[in-house]
DNA sequence: CGGTATCCTAGGGGATACTG
DNA sequence: CAGTATCCCCTAGGATACCG
């Protein structure tokens, strides 16, 4: 696997580009909250109480760009807008979902050697 | 899954964490360097050569305080330090090769879905 | 309701120089 | 060789205000 770095230009490297792409502050998040379904705008603030509109509508945006999210317009008043999942951004959550459950388990793991590191690195 | 959202604070989210940790600019190339065996220090520069020395000792010690990196030094002169999956990262880069897998062959879907959107976006 | 537009700041990350 | 230390820039992202 090692050879992808040096095959290709680092800028294409493909497991970078997603996981810079979805790593970023709220990108899981929402498409964590559509993986369970349909999901309106003011339904998606409320699912992540703590991020701000500009960056809900920017990384949807983002997310739609990118054919990992759908976004339906119904052009009444007021306004309503729905945003799914597509076919592709719901086969990227099944990848999601093993990585998901893998931090689960081993968030502890993960906690505990910050903590040794840190020990170690104030008192030894 | 979406209750992983509200039943605990946002910042504790597990996937959330490693996609973030996992998802700046230089922690997946390094981890990626090294799952072909240990590595030192220069090794990993000629490895990821656009990587600065700030950066590459900087995600080193983050991975490494992580757990998911090991750390030997020989205090030779000149010094030589290795580097090493931990047991812990083998596992994390066990989850991300079906992903890695999942990038390579949508890697041209999304780019085409972008295309689709700049170009809608641009002229009508 | 579902957005833009504007302003502003914290910190990620590059370049360069120095060290044991 | 494998790092610190310093400086400096740029952008991700928050707060606030306005709009159809």
């Amino acid at each position: 696997m090692r050879d992808i770095l040096t095959s290709t230009p680092i800028e294409s490297c493909p497991v970078r580009q997603i996981l810079t792409d979805v790593g970023d502050k709220w990108s899981i998040l929402i498409l964590i909250a559509l993986s369970g379904g349909p999901r309106r705008f003011s339904a998606l603030r409320r699912d992540i109480p703590d991020i701000s509109q500009k960056m809900l509508t920017q990384t949807l945006r983002k997310l739609e760009r990118d054919g990992l999210v759908s976004r339906e317009v119904t052009p009444s008043t007021p306004p309503r807008v729905d945003y799914d999942l597509t076919a592709l951004g719901a086969s990227l959550m099944h990848q999601i979902t093993p990585l998901a459950g893998w931090a689960v388990r081993h968030l502890d793991e993960i906690t505990a050697a910050r903590r040794r590191f840190d020990w170690s690195s104030t008192s030894g």
